[in-house]
DNA sequence: TTCCAGGTGGGAAAAAGTGGGAAATTTTGA
DNA sequence: TCAAAATTTCCCACTTTTTCCCACCTGGAA
């Protein structure tokens, strides 16, 4: 189970490494996407292998004749990258992917059970702040709706 | 499978290199056809035949019997080449597909799973853009369809 | 205070991208 | 029908980027 928030920097190759805590139930490579909320999301080639396997079987033989399926497929498989984890651990983010959600040297990376996300450090820290006070909320939320 | 995106510039003579990733995974040769909202399809010869398979047989076996068939196959049979992979991963566009989708020098390479899209990199980037938004509703969508 | 694990940085080698020349082929016009 | 011109194809070479590997630094534990 992935837990916890790492703060690194990215170096001047885009190269972050991955906390020596994930490292260890992620294999050899991982799949990065950009997640919801402005942050990217990184799966393990097995919970890749799940996620895309759900998806595309509800794809149709000829899934480019539905105009929502090219929408979502180029959205999801467009902007994903299989990126191998270097000797040391790290990994290399596609610039394409850093700019799309602002990242610049620091980085926030957050274990959220089966998948790691990666902020940039600001819009992470943000994010906590503006939603920590639902928290209380949502707990009250959950409860009732048992 | 072939995901992830990559930007290259065609050269004066119309050639463009297949992202490393992507070569890997396609033959010799490929199938290069006019694709749905102006960009070009990119088949791997297998790919190919089973798309144009399914398309020739699509609702009956005498698909140029409905005239909305022989519009659609014409258009995507007619228009389609194969084209060689030369000897460092380069493909030649020809002019009229070119032409078709407004590319000049500059072109997003797209992993959609299955097939690769070429695309002129502004269309690309205006396309993203006016579908971002859209990603969530047609995630939700698919997930309501089980 | 020394050792170790993890994070940071950077050099060198390898791979990939870019450009262009020359041979081969096709087209054009006499 | 042939020769010249133009286009296409094939291959080579240069440049840039990426990858791989090594070394250093830092902070915590023994």
């Amino acid at each position: 189970m992935l837990i916890g928030e790492y703060i690194h920097r990215l170096d001047e190759k885009n190269r972050v490494p991955l906390p020596a805590k994930f490292r260890r139930e992620m294999g050899k490579n991982v799949v990065i996407t950009p997640g919801l909320d402005n942050c990217l999301f990184v799966f393990t080639t097995n919970e890749w292998e799940r996620v895309s396997g759900a998806l595309t079987h509800k794809n149709s033989e000829l899934s480019f004749l539905r105009r929502d399926l090219r929408v979502f497929n180029r959205n999801l498989f467009g902007q994903a990258t299989e990126v191998e984890i270097d000797s040391i651990g790290r990994i290399l983010i596609p610039n394409f992917l850093k700019d799309k959600i602002g990242l610049k040297e620091e980085a926030a990376l957050v274990g959220v059970g089966d998948r790691v996300e990666i902020w940039s450090l600001p819009s992470w820290k943000k994010y906590l702040d503006e939603t920590e006070k639902e928290q209380s909320a949502i707990a009250e939320k959950l409860a009732s709706d048992e």
